[in-house]
DNA sequence: CGATTATTCAATTATTATATTGAATATATG
DNA sequence: CATATATTCAATATAATAATTGAATAATCG
């Protein structure tokens, strides 16, 4: 191949790879990638949960599918929007990854809002697996029950935290909770540890989210009856 | 946490995140990305082999500075830029395999421009591990000297690519010739065998690059006296 | 010191991206 | 069939991005 075809070959090379890139480029549409790796969800739902008007989420959603990051599936009046694979979310992953070990304020973002992290204890996913097994343990998924629905850790309970103070007394105290949610940036987890400590539970959160435990290969349970 | 405040973390956080995607949606800053993963490189030099202009080339490095994804060593008159850690390779990695699995079009335009691809019977990391060993085998970087000298696969030659067909003597035709060089897209192991098969030899391609050889935590040789 | 060289900076222009708004489309429901 | 609803579309104004150009910096070398 000579240099000038060479350069053509590599341009239109990069020019696809950047489509990606460009889908990328916007916090609107990391937060909708972020929000579709739990489970697949309608625009108005989307933009209810980003704070964004349904217009603006539906263009946003539509430029991740020229990108072919999300695929769309039509039921009557509703677009449901989901993650195209799982190498989309390895890349939400990767992006994530490249903040926490590069960004100093991912790291002081997080201190602002969640000043006492660190005392959560977070459970790693090879300590999960070995706690699944364990009757001294109950895991639960705290994240709203369409995402449990979707998938979650085989045996966890589904508790969302907003109903979490609510339903204490479903919880028996001689067992120590492990709660996780959405991903290692996702409040809902801490909250809950947060809760149950001050209710006299012993607690702690799984480290990372549902999603990253699935691409780790790790097991997943599904309900049945339930959209594919 | 407060709905307001939650969405306040929410953005801000999301706010840091993009700063890595806006980073990634240009194509001369992939390229740039792609190019620094061998070994640092100068401006100028960047400049000249992605075919942009030396103040366009530094303006992008310094837009990836400015997202912590490349890192850059003053000496004298040059500024040598390199990639800032793994996590930044993989984050190319995780877009090249989006691009693979997702975009039609990453495929359309390696068969356009390299149409007898799978011919080369690519080998697979696992399998050149074995090969390694292997005394019937010689392992052949293709890359540029310097970037050799950045690292490569232990016992591996350097014969880059442009010197090969001149060099061809010092290679034994009674050895499987296994050409390694940037990654996937790159042309030159590919020329390589193409150029060694058409002179008698038998020979194959490395299916991925030094780079990802290196982040799969394979072993690479350095020699010695070389920057850092 | 003056000339050379690698890199960066600043200004300009053209292009592209974004959010908002209101209308259009299409499906479901009574 | 008329109405309601979810989504998309189209137009617009604003903002961000990009390549080019020529000048400015700063280190090196004779």
């Amino acid at each position: 191949m000579n240099n000038r075809s060479h350069r053509a070959f590599k341009e239109q090379l990069y020019d696809q790879f950047v489509r990606i890139g460009r889908a990328l480029a916007n916090p609107h549409r990391l937060e909708l990638l972020d929000l579709l790796a739990q489970s697949e969800r309608t625009v108005e739902d989307l933009a209810h949960e980003a704070g964004m008007s349904v217009a603006n989420a539906s263009q946003h959603l539509q430029t991740l599918r020229a990108a072919q990051l999300v695929e769309v599936r039509r039921d009557g009046l509703y677009g449901y929007y989901r993650l195209a694979d799982d190498s989309v979310f390895r890349l939400w992953q990767a992006i994530r990854d490249v903040g926490e070990t590069r960004l100093a304020e991912v790291e002081r973002v997080v201190r602002t809002f969640l000043d006492d992290r660190d005392s959560l204890q977070a459970v790693s996913a090879e300590e999960l697996v070995e706690l699944l097994h364990d009757d001294r343990v109950i895991v639960l998924d705290v994240r709203p029950a369409e995402e449990y629905r979707a998938g979650h850790i085989p045996g966890a309970r589904c508790l969302p935290v907003a109903e979490l103070e609510a339903r204490l007394r479903e919880l028996p105290k001689n067992r120590e909770i492990i709660a996780y949610c959405r991903g290692p940036y996702c409040v809902f987890a801490d909250e809950a540890v947060a809760l149950l400590r001050a209710h006299g539970y012993r607690a702690r959160r799984f480290a990372q989210g549902l999603p990253d435990w699935r691409v780790a290969g790790l097991p997943v349970e599904r309900l049945e009856g339930d959209e594919p």
